[in-house]
RNA sequence: GCGCCCAUAGCUCAACCGGAUAGAGCAACGGCCUUCUAAGCCGUAGGUUGGGGGUUCGAUUCCCUCUGGGCGCGCCA
């Protein structure tokens, strides 16, 4: 649409190119959408930022273009206004060719091909599976699949995966938190309080009771001469000698089994939870097979062999410093175990192998320390470092009126997405996610999103698409007809109903800002501004009128509406209900 | 101490890769339902964009600095 100024503004550029008055300036266009309708519906600053290169006062060069616009049907007027402003004002036609295309295109309006087909990888969530996923994790999700959406609407290739950590200490804690709740099934005391430093939550319970009923008594023979953990100050110290305990005790065999029970369970349970928030994973990428396909050894190999690394302490380092990090980081103990960072050096290097043209990954705001690190990786691999981009996602800091929530998976203090998503619903909880942006921190107050939940602006919106469903509902009621294709808008002339479809008009950029910004919210931001526009024209014109010319023509308005309010609900993961 | 992020109306947040007079919602106050869904609409009030410098025709936006907050700085993940 912007096509409408834009072709004919070019022209004027070219044209006084080869008048000689543009020499060696470089021809950029540029447009704002005004705040004050008196300057126009498009506004540009071409001259203002055109004059100096061309030596001459911005308003003298905005006249010399003015004179150079060639006729369009669509614009009615052009002014210069303030330091040298082009305001350019359309004409009513303009508009109604924007409603005639949201309505041919349908589902399809705004969507673009921004990436074309850029193969894109986006990783998020990718909580440790030690738990269920709580409302923490609700933003990344809800963030991710929001973002993944846009970007597939405007025409990139997005592959979601979620990274298990399956592989690492927190997982052997778990299984030890398993057994021990497992004894406690199987009618045997412990003979010390069930740790600090283990899994508490509720969830470990009913694992251990599954295990039961699969193992029966099978694993309890391990429980003899179990550590003293009452007599180890330090809780991590004892859960681990607890660990290597079970390790030896019950063998590779049994402890493959304690251990898988609580890996299964709980990825079941956050795929199905994920899946019912309308968050879908293209793939589940496993931290343990990328080590038992070697791609740990692999990715070390090759650092080493580009000389990039050194053994001091007993360890072996990456000399991350040599690419702008801090400090140097640990790829191997002392004690001969990968970190958890050599995992990722594979896995990220391993992601660029596959074909992606840029990675995106979405952590958490406490691991933005984390970016250099595998960015030198990359770099020392030899792959492209830019090709990885990380998106930060502040904290969901939770209340309970004014009372800060606990957030620790460990103690199972923590209210679950699930939970969250039973009390308010997906639709909300998936728009209140996205309505701010990532980097703010999100202030979730518990209280309010389940007592008001009606206030939600999510049913604002849901609201104004269900009033337009309504509109078409009456008029078959009463016998009247409806628009049909292609609408005849002729007789829409009322400045509100075209500065509606100015709002329509900007949903495809919106999107692709959104898109560019990887900023959901922008979306959000953009249909409470659209639903506004309908509510205020609803309460103030008569839809259903008599007369059949200016009704279908409303109606088709309406339509349109309703159409870019549930393509753009459709990218956030909301549904649009025609009936509320 | 070093690094990253943030600071906008009483509260929660917007502001289109620098644009013209900084906008919404909530809370407060006052109006609108015998006609299309009042989960709505209209109006009033609310600001030195944390302070101070700088760049620019032009700064909430970019740079510097200070203040205040969040997070990080493990052979944890």
């Amino acid at each position: 649409m912007k096509n409408f100024v834009a072709e004919p503004l070019l022209l004027a550029l070219q044209a006084l190119q080869q008048q000689g008055l543009l020499q060696g300036v470089p021809i950029q266009l540029d447009f704002d959408r005004p705040r004050q309708p008196e300057h126009g519906h498009l506004a540009s600053n071409v001259a203002l930022l055109l004059a100096k290169g061309a030596g001459k006062k911005p308003r003298d060069l905005a006249t010399s273009i003015l004179g150079a616009l060639p006729e369009s049907p669509w614009i009615e007027r052009v002014e210069i206004a303030g330091p040298g402003f082009l305001n350019f004002f359309l004409r009513p036609a303009a508009f109604h060719a924007v409603i005639a295309q949201v309505l041919g295109q349908g589902r399809d309006f705004g969507r673009q091909n921004l990436g074309g087909g850029l193969r894109l990888h986006l990783e998020f969530v990718s909580a440790n599976p030690t738990g269920p996923l709580h409302v923490g994790h609700g933003r990344g999700a809800a963030y991710g699949a929001s973002l993944a959406e846009i970007l597939r609407f405007c025409g990139y290739d997005v592959f979601c995966e979620y990274y298990v950590n399956d592989a690492g200490r927190q997982m052997d804690i778990l299984a030890a938190s398993v057994y021990l709740r497992y004894l406690e099934a199987a009618g045997h005391g412990l003979p010390w309080d069930f740790p600090q430093s283990a899994y508490r939550g509720e969830y470990v319970r009913e694992i251990a009771a599954h295990l039961l009923a699969r193992e029966g008594d099978a694993l309890v023979f391990a429980s003899k001469n179990m550590p003293d953990l009452a007599a180890i100050a330090d809780g991590d110290a004892a859960i681990d000698q607890l660990i290597a305990h079970l390790k030896d005790a019950l063998g590779a065999a049994a402890y493959g089994r304690l251990h898988a029970a609580g890996l299964q369970e709980i990825l079941a349970d956050i795929r199905d939870d994920l899946a019912e928030f309308g968050v879908v994973y293209q793939n589940w990428y496993s931290e343990r097979s990328l080590m038992e396909q070697g791609a740990v050894e692999r990715a070390i190999a090759r650092l080493e062999e580009g000389g990039h690394c050194y053994r001091a302490e007993g360890a072996l380092w990456f000399r991350s410093t040599d690419f702008g990090d801090d400090k140097d980081r640990v790829l191997q103990r002392e004690n001969g175990a990968y970190t958890y960072f050599a995992s990722d050096v594979a896995y990220h290097f391993e992601k660029g192998t596959r074909g992606f043209s840029q990675l995106i990954d979405m952590w958490g705001a406490d691991h933005h320390g984390y970016i250099p690190r595998v960015r030198a990786s990359l770099q020392a691999l030899g792959a492209d470092a830019n090709a990885l981009e990380v998106l930060l996602v502040q904290f969901a800091i939770l209340y309970r009126g004014t009372e800060k929530v606990s957030m620790s998976t460990r103690a199972g203090e923590f209210v679950t997405l699930r939970q969250l998503r039973e009390e308010v619903g997906n639709d909300a909880a998936r728009f209140f996610y996205v309505l701010r942006r990532a980097d703010q921190h999100l202030d979730f107050d518990l209280e309010l999103a389940t007592k008001h939940s009606e206030e939600n602006p999510v049913f604002y919106i849901q609201y104004a698409h269900a009033r337009v469903h309504s509109l078409r509902r009456q008029a078959l009621e009463r016998g009247l007809s409806l628009p049909t294709q292609p609408p005849d808008l002729a007789c829409l002339t009322d400045p509100r109903e075209l500065e509606l479809a100015d709002r329509l008009w900007r949903f495809p950029e919106q999107v692709a800002s959104a898109a560019r910004d990887r900023e959901p919210h922008q979306i959000a931001f953009y249909l409470k501004d659209l639903a506004a526009g309908f509510h205020t024209y609803y309460n103030a014109t008569r839809i259903l009128v008599e007369e059949d010319a200016l009704r279908l023509a409303r109606l088709s308005l309406a339509d349109a509406i309703a159409q870019t309010l549930a393509n753009g609900l459709a990218l956030l993961g909301v549904s649009a209900p025609e009936t509320m």
